[in-house]
DNA sequence: AGCAATCAAGTTATACTATAACAAAACAGC
DNA sequence: GCTGTTTTGTTATAGTATAACTTGATTGCT
């Protein structure tokens, strides 16, 4: 689906901007306010590029000039949550943006343990089969976290020349 | 693989015993230590047979004589993850005992959203999609972490009689 | 424009989860 | 029994998240 994370040379403040706009186009569409200090946290987690935990993010909003007290940020990752811009990353205890915003689904997250890129899979494939797996005990699923962890091709080449 | 959680009349009991004499087989086979504590903290957590916070775990500690101080219970449940034979939820911060901890293996739960009975699936099915995603994108699976919540068919039969 | 209702942000306090670091005790092999 | 190793006790603290109440901003109505 997405995964410039894994390609060295892309242009990162044109993803940072994209995602933005693409934000503010979402939230007028939606009668969703994308105020101040919303829109810095996104902008925050799209300049990291990586998973960020809520309290990195205090100082930049204290910098900014806003409240940086834990409930700003969790607020405002909250509203970022509820309209898809970003996603949780449950193993982590951190967030990252969303590259695909403009409709609701679960996300399919490879995290590089060693370099911490991660890349938002299309949760499709997985989905299914877990939905079979899921029917087949009676069970309805409403949620999914899946979250893998292991090494991305750069940082494979990195551990080979090392040994 | 093991849907116990969902079914009704389980002799839960039998559960916990069977555990608990599996854990200390593959413990002597294994030459580790199933030490007082650990055993503990194994069986309240059988005994819960849903996943349940370390700080839960505590009281039930501090009853049985030992320290109840955060550091006991998270070195017990190191050593038993370690051993396979209880998994983290990470989308819970809790723990749950492993119906297969023979041998190592990635988690796949599916987790009641009302009654947290939780189920381990095999995760096999899983595990070849996301190889088979991550391949695509030359990314190595060291670690999964598939989590998903829902209703469990009980609790289905709960809410339509509810509405 | 003025008002009321709603939503967002500021603020203080605290709950919950997890680990670091060092001391004491228990254990295993010689 | 001595010694090195592993486990547990103990104290302190780091890291993550939310409750509860106050203040401020925005919206929609008249």
């Amino acid at each position: 689906m997405d995964n410039l994370a894994f390609e060295s040379g892309h242009d990162h403040q044109h993803c940072i901007d994209q995602a933005l706009q693409q934000a503010r186009l979402l939230c007028r569409e939606r009668q969703q306010r994308l105020t101040p200090v919303r829109e810095l946290v996104l902008k925050l987690i799209w300049q990291s590029h990586q998973p960020i935990g809520a309290y990195e993010l205090l100082p930049a909003l204290a910098e900014a000039g806003f409240n940086s007290a834990p409930p700003t940020v969790y607020r405002a990752l909250e509203f970022l949550q509820e309209q898809g811009l970003v996603h949780r990353i449950a193993s982590l205890n951190a967030f990252v943006g969303c590259p695909h915003p403009e409709q609701a689904h679960q996300g399919c997250f490879l995290i590089c343990r060693q370099c911490h890129s991660t890349s938002e899979l299309d949760a499709g494939p997985v989905h299914a089969t877990l939905e079979q797996s899921a029917r087949a005990v009676g069970f309805t699923i409403e949620q999914e976290t899946v979250e893998v962890t292991g090494l991305c091709p750069n940082c494979q080449a990195g551990e080979g020349s090392d040994a």
